[in-house]
DNA sequence: GGGCTAACTGTACATCGTACAGTATCGCTG
DNA sequence: CAGCGATACTGTACGATGTACAGTTAGCCC
């Protein structure tokens, strides 16, 4: 349960912002959202829960770390080598794959703003890049963008709670790759209209 | 801020299943889903915290109650009447603009699977009608029907909380009205893609 | 009118986030 | 190497939350 080495009293456990992401992230998996509080990854590390307040400023900064944290996950098309289209198409099916990995984390990017990290910032670039170099520019990029993500966070959310919903499974329609080829047509439609011609 | 009129001690209060309901809906407007609590919804109706569960069995059941009540306001197209196309286009904006007036409500959407209630039920199969009159049909009418429940909710939980986030409100682009633009847009990408040749 | 059912109250408990006040350890400076 | 200041951590504590449980009391039916 435990995951650090036992120590006599006094002696420090040595966490740092990383650690406790990292816990916060096992703990999740395990868990669940609803299992992932304060006390309980603080237990996790063998720590009293205000241990944690020396690196994480609150809970919910704790969960927007997490949000970020996660998007490193992504797989990101150099701009240079690809397609506009294509890129795009790449960038938001690792997105959602991503996504889908966490699915309780996921309706929490629609709560949060889009969680604005590091990371979210240097996929927002990417697809900035992509669109401009596809023509699309401005409001419409802009435009594009929004319903990109939209599309993807959504889906993934639509298709975490489908998935892990138990009477779900022997559903047609159902499946973990049928719900997966509704996003990808879903995107290729918005591809579409993104760069047809106005 | 008590809705009800005071009552002498051994009166009874009168609740139902819809005043509590009601009620809720107006503790959600004035004080947000965190301030939605069985506490304060006692108290705005001038009962005691427990009277509640006689009437909801539990605080995600009234939030599940809630979130099909909200659905009842959107307008739903006679099919007989409009073309297929032109009726999902309203009805999905009719859903979005529901939505929109309840922002904190809108990622329960997505983590309820689709709250299903008797509303929600009912707007389902309007939907698969006027797919299938469009001459789309079985599991392509499924995917579509995905997507454009999933291109609403979002879109209204991006809109709702870029509009609430008072940073964003001199932001370029993010009007209450080009954030509508944004939907109107991805949904005609979708329903074109939707109704396009396969 | 007597009694059953359901509406409501009051008390109580577990769990949560986190504030506050120590204590002890580490690292830096003299 | 001594000491000192910052900071990592513990312990205790408070207010809020959902809701279980055990009464009381009012309304309805026979």
């Amino acid at each position: 349960m435990n995951i650090v080495s036992p120590r006599t009293p006094g002696q420090r456990a040595g966490l740092s912002h990383t650690t406790v992401l990292l816990a916060a992230r096992e703990l999740l998996a395990k868990r669940g959202l609803a299992g992932l509080t304060m006390r309980a990854l603080a237990d996790h590390l063998g720590v009293s829960p205000n241990a944690l307040y020396s690196h994480v400023a609150t809970t919910s900064a704790l969960i927007d770390d997490l949000l970020d944290d996660v998007l490193g996950a992504v797989v990101v098309p150099n701009p240079d080598e690809v397609d506009s289209r294509e890129g795009l198409r790449l960038l938001m099916h690792s997105t959602y794959v991503v996504l889908l990995d966490h699915p309780d984390l996921v309706p929490m990017y629609l709560v949060r703003h889009g969680a604005r990290g590091a990371n979210a910032h240097h996929l927002g670039d990417v697809m900035t890049t992509l669109l401009n170099r596809g023509g699309v520019r401005r409001g419409r990029a802009r435009e594009a963008q929004r319903a990109l993500i939209i599309h993807a966070i959504s889906s993934a959310a639509y298709a975490g709670v489908v998935l892990h919903t138990s009477a779900g499974n022997e559903r047609k329609g159902h499946s973990r790759a049928e719900l997966t080829r509704t996003f990808d047509h879903g995107l290729d439609w918005l591809l579409t209209g993104i760069f047809s011609a106005e």
